[in-house]
DNA sequence: CCTGGTTTCGGAAACGTTTTCGGCAGGATG
DNA sequence: CATCCTGCCGAAAACGTTTCCGAAACCAGG
């Protein structure tokens, strides 16, 4: 159907690898053959077949997106679409294919990373969603293709990842709690098998430590990022610890929630109790009231790993990417009320 | 690297034909050796090449998703991720790859739709986005490579198309308005580029036709989905037309602007003046006023744009798949003051 | 024993590229 | 004149499959 490079060297009169040389602008060809092959080309609208490139180039300029429980969660909306994009764009910019796919831990089981790699002939994947204890976690490590991680704090020789710095956005939500105040701070986190917890975990605690406040594990609720954890956390907490007059949440979706059951408990946000998320998603500047929290560049995360993704091709060991956080300061923190 | 077809005929001492036989289930092959070959497959953990498959069978059981606009529009974050999701489910359901691409008006000019397609090898697309003057629209209708629509009423005989019934939609909408007691009401349409605008004007017109009210073209407003565009509509209407105590929007974003500047101008949404939009999107659930709005199963086109897909992979003919609105009512309209 | 039909298998071509190797001119150098 | 580059080009192998065609081997019927 499609006109092949055969077709054009039987128009040209030349050989099929003289046709190649042209089209690569490879060196030891005659100026005014390339030139006429060239123009032939265009004239029969060929363009390349990029599966019979790759068969033979064993590499296929394609990259994948693997994304693990992407529908589960409600709460990974704005924030997954933006990382897309970021990897979209990016990936189109420097001329790769992007292929989706997605798992989840069982699928993980039965379809190994390599193999998923190795049917499509991926140069390279970009992965996000995964746990603590999904089977791919390892497979990564040992496998040989790159592989770059977003939000887990891993590198190998041909691993990188890129994360906020969660420890440091976390420590900062909280010291601005303190700064307003607050003494009786409250934590409802995400679960325990995403990276991205404990690290916030850790900032929480040292911005206790550093002013000095007392950390009571009990404080702490483990959620699971979504907006029903965060009611079921401030009930926990509230009912615990009624004197608490701030709570940090790890997600924007949690905090949401968190302010919607401290509404119907008949307390105020922010005058009764300050509430802190966690992400920045669209939703946090279209609640009532507007969500303080710490903001993640989620479409630059995909532009990053993209970059990290091509330094590995390029044969440059893993490395590190952590963005520093920012604070978003809007209407539902405020100075503790004396 | 990869254990290939060959080295599983060198270990089984039979010939490549045969292990192709024994792998893809053909029937004139032993039992026995066919079991044998199976089992050293396995032994060998061997996985099929799909880039040689695709060049030899022509055809790579890779579907193209191709999103004109992606990044521009803030509007459609939701929607086409929801969108996205469906379609990537779907797609692996039926074991088929997914290559994201995104172009914009420009883009198409530069690279043509077969084009596209050729190189990947793409066995089919599913194309969202596009408008009615965009360059891509009349290469699919006579391409030959299979594709399906989302949102654009077309269907050719290797095309379909899958989408709201937007006129009814829109004319469900605004007769609930009605319903309610209003008469003196607006529209916020999109720009007139997209196909869905001129339907849910239709909408609109019919449902004002059947209640004896008169249509006046200048009681709407064209704008482009994103929510500045719902603030200017409403600033256009209301210098206009006082008296309006309800508008119709075609997008809920642009409704969450209308909202916006309303309030702004120092109106009560919905006891002066009720809103209504087009979409559900997940913000609808959260703005105050909760949105009235009339549901689209986004995740349900993906899905459903799938299914034609494969139809037409099948060597069916292009079909039209209308889906039915229902409205999702809400706060943000009321019946009309006295 | 011959014929004809199955069953089971292998050789080889094909898909559209890239790349290695070598060949043939022509000019420069000895 | 012999030798050696250098510039330009073609033949052929290779990538990992599938598939067409034919060939053994076996069996049944005559």
């Amino acid at each position: 159907m499609g006109v092949t490079i055969k077709d054009i060297a039987k128009r040209a009169g030349v050989s099929v690898t003289t046709v190649s040389r042209a089209l690569n602008g490879y060196k030891d060809i005659r100026p005014e053959t390339r030139d006429r092959i060239l123009r032939i080309a265009e004239e029969m609208n060929y363009r390349p077949n990029a599966v019979a490139r790759s068969l033979v180039m064993k590499q296929s300029r394609t990259i994948g997106l693997i994304i693990s429980g992407l529908t589960r969660s409600r709460a990974g909306h704005d924030l997954t679409f933006n990382i897309i994009c970021g990897v979209n764009d990016r990936a189109t910019e420097a001329e790769y294919d992007l292929v989706l796919s997605t798992t989840d831990p069982s699928r993980q089981e039965q379809v190994p990373y390599m193999e998923l790699c190795r049917r499509r002939q991926l140069d390279g994947v970009i992965l996000m969603g995964v746990r603590t204890d999904d089977p791919y976690l390892k497979e990564v490590l040992e496998a040989s293709v790159p592989c770059v991680l977003i939000d887990v704090p891993l590198v190998g020789e041909k691993c990188s990842h890129v994360t906020l710095d969660n420890e440091r956005g976390a420590r900062l939500a909280v010291q601005h709690l303190i700064a307003e105040g607050h003494r009786q701070i409250g934590m409802i986190n995400g679960h325990a098998q995403a990276f991205v917890s404990l690290e916030r975990l850790n900032g929480y605690r040292n911005a206790l430590k550093e002013a000095g406040i007392e950390y009571r594990p009990e404080r702490v609720f483990f959620g699971d990022f979504e907006e029903s954890s965060g009611q079921e956390g401030v009930r926990h907490l509230l009912s615990r610890f009624p004197e608490t007059t701030a709570v940090f949440c790890a997600s924007d979706t949690m905090a949401i929630g968190a302010i919607r059951e401290l509404k119907a408990m008949g307390k105020r946000v922010p005058e009764d109790v300050s509430v802190m998320g966690f992400d920045d998603i669209e939703l946090a500047s279209f609640v009532t009231p507007l969500l303080s929290t710490v903001h993640q560049p989620f479409y630059e995360f995909g532009t990053r790993a993209v970059d990290l993704l091509i330094r590995l091709l390029k044969g440059e060991l893993g490395t590190a990417d952590v963005v520093e956080p920012h604070l978003a300061i809007r209407e539902s923190t405020a100075p503790r009320c004396p």
